[in-house]
RNA sequence: UGCCCUGUGGUCUAAUGGUAAGACGGCUGACUCUGGAUCAGUUUAUCGAGGUUCAAAUCCUUGCAGGGCAGCCA
């Protein structure tokens, strides 16, 4: 159960006063005009989560009035995204396009009571008669036609008599109204564009406005929670309903989420996609629930994220270290550990004999022993990762150096006797020596070393690529900047080729999860994964005390 | 500058007229066969000015700051 908010305290006021009837009904209207992203998550969770609390209902409706943005693929995507955060809207599946009909008749009750009309002033002259913040707009010449003239051009708008653009249906309210939405908006546009659901059987479509709230008035909705944009647009809501004298749900806005170093907005997305910033919608760097699903996101630690975030009526910006914390949180305790080196450096034991193998014996999960064990393969040949390795090592890097002993994660005490360069002075190889009485990797005379080392028995490991990922923008807040393309980060993805893993990692599968030792939580890629190329996507890194200290010397 | 909304540590959210709390981040330290995890400690806040009240983050007035609204988009 989340922690109390505003919204949930307007519900168990409205349980208390019986305003419902002890109903608790909620939707997640989506517009089908692109992917979702985190921001959606958040509302997801929000009325789902609420649904369930009060063991109430949440609907899934496509807010689909503008045929000319919408498709069928965004609709699907939608489903997927929804079903993947946990949710489920059992039969309660809806399209404010299966109540076109009964708007349409809506509408023409309004015109009925004079309170709609049919206005014939193009796009522009109807936003000159609006007036602006400071000024008062003025009444249309068309206001004032007669009950009978405008019941018989809406009817002809219907049946497509007019062409596109030539004729609105108005709602008639107020032009000198101080709130612009109440200054007599457009409630049906005609607009010839083939619907993903109804087809051609339209050629007139109502707006978002007159839509929205009387779908949630169609459907018994109580608490129609909505973010902070669509404020103004309440007493409008208000308008409607009550000329309609229909059920009258509530209204509750909140505000949306905002994550630093990344974008929320969907026209500022597909312009990444677009414009071949990323691999498409799901590329692992961006924030759609898409993409992080690619990236290794799990949905419960997205829906731990969406209720930490609380929700309130103010802007703010979260701190997208809070989104790692709990992806690393749900990961570290139920991802399986498996040894993999990024940049391999070749080490030569020495002293170990020749062609020997041996099975060591791992744990896969120190959170969860449950979990068992498995073999791990060690042998002469050996590769580490490099950065593990410094040749001229400063204060507090407590790796390897030469002369000096690590331990090798459940093998044995090595210490390094040798670097091997080429021409240009590149380390290519070390050479070390191993104390055969640390197996398993302790010390029986109960000296310490002072640090462990992931490794890989060179001949028995396996090849991958591993992407690295990094924020995708250098700034908190690029939507701000005059061009956020100007602060992409330039090294958002590095990508690694001759990556090598313990053989356990041959079998695994697409979409599963793993924590390489000391390197973070990768997720096997979905997409690019085939039979002979392994790709591991880092999700997060772990949280790391040496870089910190790399950093602060800097 | 018309109307609407919002101002609590670095960030996000609580406190519902009665001791300003928690999480993340930061910084210490302990522990550690992942420089992970874990544990302990620590740092920093009610936008300003008036008013009501025994008592104000909370209510009122006012100022300031931020956000939203002038699509036949949602």
């Amino acid at each position: 159960m989340a922690s109390s908010n505003f919204i949930r305290d307007i519900i168990d006021e409205d349980l208390k006063t019986d305003k419902y009837k002890g109903r608790v009904h909620t939707r997640f209207p989506p517009e089908p005009n692109g992917y979702l992203h985190i921001g959606h998550a958040k509302s997801i969770c929000l009325n789902f989560g609420i649904a369930r609390d009060y063991k109430g209902l949440c609907n899934l409706r496509f807010d689909d009035t503008n045929p000319s943005k919408e498709e069928v693929e965004y609709v699907e995507s939608i489903k997927e995204d929804v079903r993947w955060l946990g949710f489920d809207w059992d039969d309660r599946e809806y399209y404010a396009s299966d109540y076109f009909e009964q708007l349409y008749e809506y509408a023409v009750q309004l015109i009925k009571a004079g309170k709609a009309y049919v206005c014939e002033l193009n796009a522009s002259q109807i936003r000159e008669y609006r007036g602006t913040l400071t000024e008062p707009g003025k009444n249309s010449p068309y206001r004032e036609r007669s009950i009978r003239e405008n019941l018989d051009l809406f009817e002809r708008m219907r049946a497509g008599e007019f062409p596109d653009g030539s004729h609105v249906l108005r709602a008639k309210i107020n032009m000198a109204s101080p709130n612009l939405n109440m200054r007599d908006p457009v409630m049906y546009r005609i607009l010839r564009a083939e619907h993903h659901r109804t087809g051609n059987t339209w050629c007139i479509y109502p707006m978002y406005d007159f839509t929205h709230c009387l779908s949630d008035s169609i459907e018994g909705i109580t608490h129609s929670i909505c973010t902070l944009e669509f404020e103004n647009n309440r007493p409008l809501y208000d308008w409607f309903l009550d000329e309609l004298n229909v059920y009258h749900p509530q209204q509750i806005e909140f505000a949306r989420l905002n994550l630093s170093y990344t974008i929320m907005s969907k026209r500022l997305l597909l312009t990444l996609v677009k414009e071949g910033y990323v691999d498409g919608w799901n590329d692992p760097r961006m924030p759609t629930i898409g993409g992080i699903r690619r990236r290794g996101y799990t949905p419960e630690s997205m829906r731990r994220f969406s209720e930490r975030i609380g929700v309130a009526k103010r802007d703010s910006m979260v701190d997208i270290a809070l989104l790692e914390y709990y992806i690393r949180e749900d990961l570290n305790k139920h991802a399986p550990r498996v040894m993999g080196v990024l940049r391999p450096l070749k080490v030569i034991i020495e002293n170990y004999p020749d062609g020997q193998v041996e099975e060591m014996d791992a744990i896969n999960n120190p959170e969860d022993l449950s979990l068992g064990t498995r073999k791990v393969p060690f042998s002469k040949v050996i590769y580490i990762e490099r950065d593990d390795f410094m040749e001229d090592p400063p204060r507090k890097f407590f790796r390897l150096a030469p002369g000096r002993e690590v331990r090798l994660r459940y093998a044995y005490f090595i210490t390094c006797t040798g670097v091997i360069k080429d021409e240009n002075g590149e380390i290519t190889e070390l050479r070390c020596t191993y104390d055969p009485a640390t197996r398993g990797g302790d010390a029986p005379d109960g000296r310490k070393v002072k640090s462990t080392l992931h490794w890989v028995s060179a001949e028995h490991s396996i090849p991958a690529e591993v992407r690295l990922y990094d924020r995708l923008f250098t700034v908190e807040n690029p939507a701000a900047e005059e061009d956020f393309r100007s602060c992409l980060n330039p090294n958002s993805l590095e990508i690694l080729s001759g990556c090598r893993l313990e053989p356990y990692m041959a079998n695994v599968k697409p979409g599963e999860r793993y924590q390489l030792e000391r390197m973070g939580y990768f997720c096997v890629d979905t997409k690019d994964t085939t039979g002979d190329n392994l790709v591991l996507n880092r999700t997060v890194t772990l949280r790391d005390q040496w870089v910190k200290i790399q950093n602060k010397g800097e």
